[in-house]
RNA sequence: GCGGGUGUAGCUCAAUGGUAGAGCUCCAGCCUUCCAAGCUGGCUACGUGGGUUCGAUUCCCAUCACCCGCUCCA
């Protein structure tokens, strides 16, 4: 199997992803995805889109603004949460929270030589308006935005439960050590859906996204496993989170969390709680403008929240690590059809050849002209080497123009390479477009 | 942020206290009827900043980035 840093080298040389301000000496935690990459994910984003959006009629999509409202991260509990003074022990290089020391005296060790305390701020503040001082934070998850949206999308659209609100987009986390490439990085893409049920119906719908989403995900060739956190790794809000895991370099890791986040959230960003019957622990609120309830049959009850968040950049990654095949011959990137960068390469078997060229020009013209997107068009000395690169960057088909597509009796006729099998047809230039249509 | 390791061309790797070589890639040209062919020519590197020294890619320090381990991962 291919090692990380091999497929690092092979997403920078690639054109897939960079590291950030790369002439800079980079910026750690921080990634540029390059020509191949950014179809690669806006392919995944479409797929993602679509199972959860397009094709329900329960799914109501969004794109919120990345900077948020401190406040709404308060009541979330984040702004308490992941905000810690550390002092380092320098004997015995342990690290504690400043709450955790007592009388100055190191637990472990019984020293006293300690570094400066240090504030960790996981969440990142960005200044907003033109005087200086921390007004706002970038949002550490997209889930926030949905939720403190409840009313709007109620107000709008009166949608009954159980019904639910998908975002795709940046949130920002200060990890203390990013690592793995764009696994675990500072700046990341979520592709998220907030389910909002009826408290009793909650537990039914945890089970049945957990199999929703794993069966999606099998659509486009990754084969997950599931693991359900313990009791005591559950973050604050959650009643139950289960994990769907895909094998990485690293071992198997998580891609997507389905979380059954109860009245947590609702709960904490609603107004007039104490009218609420709100079973999770929530923070008082006496910001909030806002009821965050549902009618049901004439009471107003609090929604429970079915989550399922996924990483997109960890799925990037997923997709290209299981994709990625390799023998003594060539390297093939054997991707879903729907997710490949580059969708066919119309070729010209030889470069000193005006008729061969142009004709093959205008094959590749045409294929645009009918939305046959992205193509690209290529001559260059050798069709080997053009063969080997989009086997590498997972193209699935290869139109090459040759001597015969030119006179004889297979004129008008060209060459349909197989990225998997390297087999090829032979079949009429007016039938290409029927043919990619067909098997794209 | 701590401890350890690493940093020479797009990639893989050499050499050297006296301003660096190769293979592959890439570009241009010639040639070529299908899976990295050949020939000719060409571009491109000592992560960054200081210090020691007549002179530093080489020694020292700092910094940045990457890797391993710890802490962390809402």
């Amino acid at each position: 199997m291919v090692t990380l840093e091999e497929l690092v080298v092979f997403c920078k040389i690639r054109g897939f992803v960079y590291s950030s301000s790369s002439i800079y000496g980079g910026l750690k935690g921080f990634f540029d995805f390059g020509p191949l990459g950014v179809e690669l994910k806006n392919n995944l984003k479409k797929f993602w889109w679509k199972e959860i959006v397009l094709m329900r009629d329960d799914v109501f999509g969004m794109d919120c603004s990345n900077v948020i409202n401190k406040d709404a991260l308060f009541f979330s509990g984040h702004q308490n949460g992941f905000q810690d003074t550390f002092i380092d022990c320098k004997d015995c290089k342990c690290r504690f929270r400043d709450d955790e020391l007592k009388d100055n005296i190191c637990p472990k060790c019984g020293s006293s030589n300690f570094s400066e305390p240090r504030s960790f701020k996981l969440m990142m503040n960005v200044n907003v308006g033109p005087v200086e001082g921390e007004f706002a934070c970038l949002r550490p998850e997209t889930a926030q935005s949905m939720f403190i949206n409840f009313k709007n999308i109620m107000d709008s659209f009166s949608p009954k439960l159980p019904f639910g609100i998908a975002q795709i987009g940046k949130a920002y986390r200060n990890e203390v050590t990013p690592k793995n490439f764009i696994f675990r990085s500072r700046e990341f893409e979520q592709m998220e859906m907030e389910f909002f049920v009826e408290p009793q119906d909650s537990e039914r719908f945890f089970f049945e996204w957990k199999e929703t989403r794993m069966n999606s995900w099998k659509k486009i060739g990754l084969e997950g496993i599931f693991r359900d956190q313990a009791p005591d790794e559950l973050a604050h809000y959650s009643k139950a989170t289960s994990d769907i895991m895909f094998k990485f370099p690293h071992g198997y890791d998580e891609v997507e969390g389905i979380a059954n986040r109860g009245d947590f959230d609702l709960g904490s960003h609603t107004k007039a709680q104490s009218s609420f019957d709100i079973k999770a622990k929530v923070i008082a609120n006496n910001k909030s403008t806002e009821k965050l309830c549902y009618n049901k049959d004439g009471a107003n009850i609090i929604p429970n929240i079915i989550e399922v968040s996924a990483g997109l950049d960890r799925a990037f990654l997923a997709v290209l690590y299981n994709s990625y095949y390799k023998d003594e011959k060539r390297t093939v990137l054997k991707l879903p059809h729907c997710l490949s960068p580059i969708k066919a390469a119309v070729c010209s078997l030889v470069k000193n050849n005006d008729e061969m060229v142009n004709f093959a020009k205008n094959i590749f013209c045409s294929l645009k002209n009918k939305d046959i997107l992205p193509v690209v068009f290529e001559f260059g000395s050798n069709i080997g080497k053009i063969y080997k690169k989009h086997d590498e960057i997972g193209t699935p088909f290869c139109i090459t123009v040759d001597h015969d597509s030119l006179l004889g009796d297979k004129k008008d006729t060209v060459t349909v390479r197989y990225r998997d099998t390297t087999e090829q047809v032979r079949i009429h230039i007016a039938d290409i477009v029927n043919f990619l249509k067909e098997n794209l």
